[in-house]
DNA sequence: TTGAAAGCGCTAACAT
DNA sequence: ATGTTAGCGCTTTCAA
């Protein structure tokens, strides 16, 4: 019934030739070794015939590295992380690494889980977007001596290489977009509390808010999820005083945001201007284009794995702590309201 | 420098206990083998202590099997795909799996590299939604006993289980839709013609032209991807004979066609109605709301992940072949033009 | 109730 | 130019 897997040994007996030639001959250690060329072709013939793939487990266990890197992402139905998830695996391919992607569903518990399962693997490394601010169990991987990331979040307090945007800048110039085009009451839709995105875009509203000497302002919300920004919204659509414009942290925010707005009938911009961190392909198509704060993924990426590698290979980092400006992009959802007021 | 991680040896010798009776504690043998309560706390003591977890590359080459199911996904920018990602981990999770996602690019070449690696790291399984109609490598795979189910896409002329939309009834409904609504000129934008679910969606759309008498259609396009449809739907407002419906065949086909509509100036549905395959929660918040044919991503993922434990577990699968009924989400982009022309 | 030792498939140090 | 063998860390059979 089960088809027993061919091994190195198998080659080795139909060959004629001892396991270590094979194993050689297969590692490229052919000159190295001055294998003949007739040695080699009859190992390459018979490696093709058997079909034979070396038992990568037996592999790293031998070497003790595995060429895996682990990706661990908060979820992998944000597309911004989708996004990450795919160019990262895509670009360790190139470098010959697996990718091993691990959804933490947001969740402290899972997170650790999935560090203990990775480290048990023997990752080369990770690259994590942490779901708090424990620190624990990545503690645990750093005494370990296993080189390790953060993107996107990261721990403020602690010595651990990160590659992330400039959150703080973004919402600096964000915020300082709404009030150029006349907005005078603005309502902030945070996301997670833990994460450092959301500490340093909220600190980012506050230090504009206080440079200009805006003072109606207001700052809500819990969670990066759909959810959160409906809820929100529609909250902040009942009281007395609505804002002029919404500043959403992130794009399942606004999407939940739109949501609300719509259901009360606002049309944005001409209602409300709303302004979110996050771009995507359909954010053009909406009802209303949405005007964003684009995050440079791609070299977020870049300069993780980058980072990674320097760690994974023990040359020194220079820029431990990288924050990327991410952009504007402007579409059709903030008005400018400077002289309707 | 580096820090050796501690093996069971260590905790061994930290017990003055031997490998055997760490080894049968640590995975719930302790009844079976009669092990004294004292002992058991002992080990238990002393691995929490070194913060020992075993190293599953040993356990894997040891057992054979790695609890680990390999998941290849054509591209996880696809939100269908990414959300099918998520799903699937959360649900192998539960079930104390490790889930390897691939993104394969639509690319046969890397699917095939990708296959090599999981194969060689002795995957318990594959769900893998195929790149093309070609089956080689999958044929490779199958004749190791190494259990694979497909998903979405598969392979019509082999006898692989399968779990998929039925995408024919899919497109037969949703084109009985648009002709009900008094569509007579209608424009498919298809996807990669290698993909099953393409071949059923023509077939169904076909299927239901004919039925009703429909001549004046096309069938265009070879790509799921936003390019596609932009070009595509871009070549047939040239044409002197606009088509009053287009009918997307994906998700990122639909994006890239609003693209196109808009540059054209032409409101959906007023100017041109647009119908989709997959849903996605920005859908409702486009411009205009748009009507598709929603997949049952979730189903599809629990009878894929139970076809491939029957074939692991050696269980009999009854239902080789699944098709799962899609339904249409009633939006806005579909307009009536029954009296109107 | 516990221990010793073989062996999973491979690499590499040490032969020759 | 090629072969022999120890050992990576674990599980499990066999022994006690």
């Amino acid at each position: 019934m089960s088809v027993k897997k061919i091994n190195i040994k198998d080659i080795s007996e139909a060959s004629g030739l001892s396991v270590s030639t094979i194993s050689r001959v297969l590692n490229g250690k052919a000159k190295q070794y001055r294998i003949s060329k007739k040695t080699q072709e009859k190992v390459l013939k018979i490696v093709e015939e058997l079909k034979y793939v070396p038992n990568q487990v037996a592999v790293n266990l031998k070497r003790g590295n595995t060429r895996t890197i682990a990706l661990i992402v908060p979820s992998l139905n944000n597309p911004f992380f989708a996004n990450i998830a795919s160019v990262v695996s895509l670009e360790l391919r190139k470098l010959d690494y697996t990718t091993l992607i691990s959804d933490s569903n947001e969740n402290l518990e899972m997170e650790k889980e999935e560090i203990n399962q990775l480290v048990a693997r023997n990752v080369d490394g990770i690259l994590i977007s942490p779901s708090s601010q424990e620190t624990e169990h990545i503690d645990w991987v750093v005494e370990q001596n296993i080189p390790l990331v953060c993107y996107d979040r990261f721990f403020s307090k602690k010595h651990i290489p990160y590659v992330a945007s400039d959150n703080y800048a973004g919402a600096y110039e964000g915020t300082k977009y709404l009030i150029e085009n006349g907005h005078k009451r603005i309502a902030c839709i945070q996301g997670s509390l833990l994460s450092t995105p959301n500490e340093f875009r909220k600190k980012g509203f506050e230090a504009m808010a206080k440079e200009s000497g805006l003072k109606d302002y207001m700052i809500t919300g819990s969670e990066f999820s759909v959810r959160n920004g409906y809820t929100e919204t529609l909250l902040m659509l009942q009281a007395h005083n609505k804002p002029t414009a919404i500043f959403s942290f992130s794009n399942n925010i606004a999407l939940g945001c739109i949501k609300a707005l719509k259901e009360f009938n606002l049309r944005v911009p001409e209602d409300i201007s709303l302004i979110t961190f996050d771009d995507h392909p359909y954010l053009e198509y909406l009802s209303t284009p949405l005007t964003c704060i684009a995050q440079p993924v791609e070299e977020i990426c870049a300069i993780a794995i980058r980072h990674l590698f320097d760690l994974i290979n023990k040359r020194e980092i220079i820029y431990q702590k990288v924050q990327l400006k991410p952009h504007i992009i402007h579409r059709k959802s903030v008005r400018n309201i400077a002289f309707h007021e």
